[in-house]
RNA sequence: GGGCCCGUAGCUCAGCUAGGAUAGAGCGCCGGCCUCCUAAGCCGGUGGUCAGGGGUUCAAAUCCCCUCGGGCCCGCCA
């Protein structure tokens, strides 16, 4: 287990002051601040405390007992403590060397979790938005594994619907369903599928338009018929062929029927079509993995929904509910009424207090599985499999309702404790300025055009200073989208901008990049000058005082002892931006140092040592949160 | 109509869960710094009615209520 050097002050304060005002200690640490740095290193704000500032003097007292503190000061309510800057020099630096690349990585008693994430719809390329969730997911993966848990990944592959019957519906029109030469067979698909679904649309809504009596409506409708013939007409010159293969294909077909003819024989598991349908979005998925791969976002198990339905998971879900189940709208619902009344049972599987539950269809009027029906079957799956503690869906916000209705579900089924253990990760989605992305439509930027931006872009840099490398490029174009939509806290949304993601500048990765290969550079340095980097014989000779009287050195030290903070926070709350704000500053605060003084080249030994071992602690800790945020660390750049 | 998320500098974002001292970064803009461990860097300057109003409090960007503005959900879509 890593040490804390600032949980070690803290505590060592609020033991002495509860001892002295006989008060529970973990009062004493909700009055904790840190506070200017003209104030000190941290303060006590007394008026938190229990009796308010009326036992200042006391405080005082007490905390002048702690080894740790220097020097203390009152002002008004306030008790400004001065650490201790050798002994706390000492016990940080100690710190890092003892622990190396594990400094500040909390251990937590080992859990089984699964991480579901990305599982974007099997009939497009990834988009920016899906790009989030891989981030964030593979951060959550990241992070439960650092801290011991025992973790799986698993992509659900959504090949049951809609979505994959129109797909399938416009493959049939083509001679053949293989990409063509040159093209990545998800974009390819995506094609196809943006294809069909925008002359679908534009069919259905103009029969809708002859039949539709109001003027009003009629020029609603002509609108919306419109826009979508605009993109219609952008699809069709993007491939022509295949345009007016499946337009010509789909004239005088009742579409409808044939979407719902492919909807139920998939399910039906019909050879032709599930033939044909699997095959489409294999070569999806293979796409997808590829991006997937190159992105540093693992899956471990691919789930096909339609195994699900295959197997009579899904229909042993739907008897079982149907005892629960009432007559809604023509059909058969679960109602939640009854589950929602148990005392704290919104608590306890963390619903929203005033969400709104409507019941549950279990079954479309033509016999066919809905998808949060089929996600009941599934997540029984997810547990069982892996034997899971903990199941965590990497989900945008706007699926709260269904995922509700899901949880409620299993509980309804009797499945309290995977309930209760069902975790919807809420993110926010992606916006892109100035235009609305669609993927039914085919508009979207997909992650393959931006990490290609990022990688051209990274390579240009590269060229400058003479290191052009292709590897290069990749890694540093990869971490900086990484970065960069795990820089916002997830539950705000992201406003996707091109020159935001491609800003290689302070807040980014190859900022951060660029800071970790200096640390890199003093090491070759010292070794070229014969110093050998044993770390613990370094600190048995270093000078701890080397912070005294020094600004820049001591809030470097005081910053490195905070990462045991920031690490635990970003895995309790499993928020990916409060590590990369802590690295931003980290990073800014070595370079300022780094600026202004010499470290191998400074000619006092002890002192160099110490410069050593700050150097190494910026190095190891940046090492640890790359790792975290799946970012490779890079020796040159 | 109901629910959820959001509104902080011209722009992109921290800070809000757990209220504390003069609200912080970056980009942009202006001016400096490469005989020296990497200039994707450093130093200085510029810039804010914390959407608005009310309340609670010794103390509010932070908590509560209302209003305004933006996004999402309330489907026999996923």
């Amino acid at each position: 287990m890593t040490v804390n050097p600032l949980e070690i002050v803290r505590t060592c304060v609020s033991i002495n002051i509860s001892k002295e005002l006989n008060i529970d200690p973990s009062i004493v640490k909700g009055a904790f601040t840190v506070p200017r740095e003209e104030y000190g290193d941290l303060t006590i704000v007394s008026s938190k405390l229990l009796g308010g500032d009326r036992y200042i003097n006391r405080v005082v007292r007490a905390v002048e007992n702690c080894d740790y503190i220097s020097r203390v000061d009152v002002v008004g309510m306030y008790v400004n403590m001065w650490f201790n800057r050798p002994r706390y020099t000492e016990l940080v630096l100690n710190s890092v060397i003892v622990n190396g690349a594990e400094y500040g990585v909390y251990r937590d008693v080992k859990k089984r979790i699964v991480v579901e994430y990305v599982s974007a719809n099997p009939v497009h390329p990834l988009h920016i938005g899906a790009a989030r969730n891989a981030a964030i997911g593979s951060f959550i993966a990241n992070i439960n594994r650092a801290v011991g848990n025992d973790v799986q990944t698993r992509f659900y592959i959504n090949d049951v619907g809609r979505q994959v019957a129109i797909l399938v519906l416009g493959i049939k029109q083509l001679r053949s369903a293989e990409p063509p030469e040159g093209i990545k067979p998800d974009h390819w698909i995506g094609l196809v599928y943006a294809i069909t679904n925008t002359i679908v649309e534009a069919l259905s809504l103009r029969r809708k338009l002859e039949l539709e009596g109001s003027d009003e409506r009629k020029r609603e409708i002509q609108r919306e018929l419109d826009s979508l013939l605009v993109d219609a007409a952008r699809l069709r010159e993007q491939a022509p062929d295949i345009f007016d293969a499946i337009l010509g294909g789909l004239r005088g077909l009742d579409i409808e029927s044939e979407i719902s003819k492919i909807m139920k024989g998939y399910e039906m598991g019909e050879e032709e079509i599930s033939k044909q349908a699997r095959n489409a979005v294999s070569l999806c998925i293979e796409g997808l993995n590829q991006t997937l791969k190159r992105f540093k976002a693992e899956i471990d198990v691919w789930d096909w929904e339609s195994d699900l339905v295959w197997s009579g998971e899904v229909d042993r879900i739907v008897e079982e509910l149907r005892k629960a189940s009432s007559e809604y709208k023509g059909t058969l619902a679960v109602n939640f009424k009854q589950i929602l009344e148990i005392e704290g049972i919104r608590d306890r599987l963390r619903i929203p207090r005033n969400l709104e539950i409507p019941p549950l269809v279990l079954l479309r009027s033509n016999g066919t599985s809905l998808y949060t029906v089929r996600d009941i079957a599934y997540s029984i799956k997810k547990f069982r499999e892996y034997n899971a503690d903990r199941v965590i869906n990497v989900i945008a916000s706007e699926q709260t309702l269904p995922q509700a209705q899901l949880r409620l579900a299993l509980y309804t089924l009797g499945y309290h404790r995977e309930a209760e253990n069902l975790v919807h990760y809420s993110y926010e989605i992606v916006n892109v300025e100035g235009t609305k992305m669609s993927s039914r439509r085919g508009r979207i930027v997909t992650l393959d055009s931006v990490l290609e931006e990022a990688k051209v872009r990274s390579l240009a840099e590269l060229e400058k200073r003479g290191a052009k490398s292709e590897e290069m490029a990749e890694i540093i174009g990869v971490a900086a989208v990484r970065f960069y939509l795990l820089s916002v806290t997830p539950s705000r949304p992201v406003k996707f901008s091109w020159d935001s993601v491609l800003n290689f500048e302070r807040n980014s990765a190859p900022y951060l990049l660029y800071t970790f290969a200096r640390t890199e550079g003093v090491f070759r340095k010292a070794r070229e000058l014969g110093i050998d980097l044993s770390w613990s014989k370094i600190l048995e000779k270093a000078d701890l005082h080397f912070a005294q009287n020094n600004l820049r050195r001591w809030r470097l030290v005081k910053m490195i002892s905070e990462y045991p903070d920031v690490f635990y926070r970003s895995y309790t709350e499993l928020d990916p931006s409060i590590m990369t704000t802590y690295m931003i500053r980290l990073a800014d605060e070595f370079n300022s140092w780094y600026n202004e003084e010499p470290i191998v080249l400074e000619a006092n030994e002890s002192l160099r040592n110490s410069k050593l071992i700050t150097t190494y602690a910026v190095n190891q800790i940046l090492r640890s949160a790359f790792r975290i945020l799946g970012i490779e660390a890079l020796e040159r750049l």
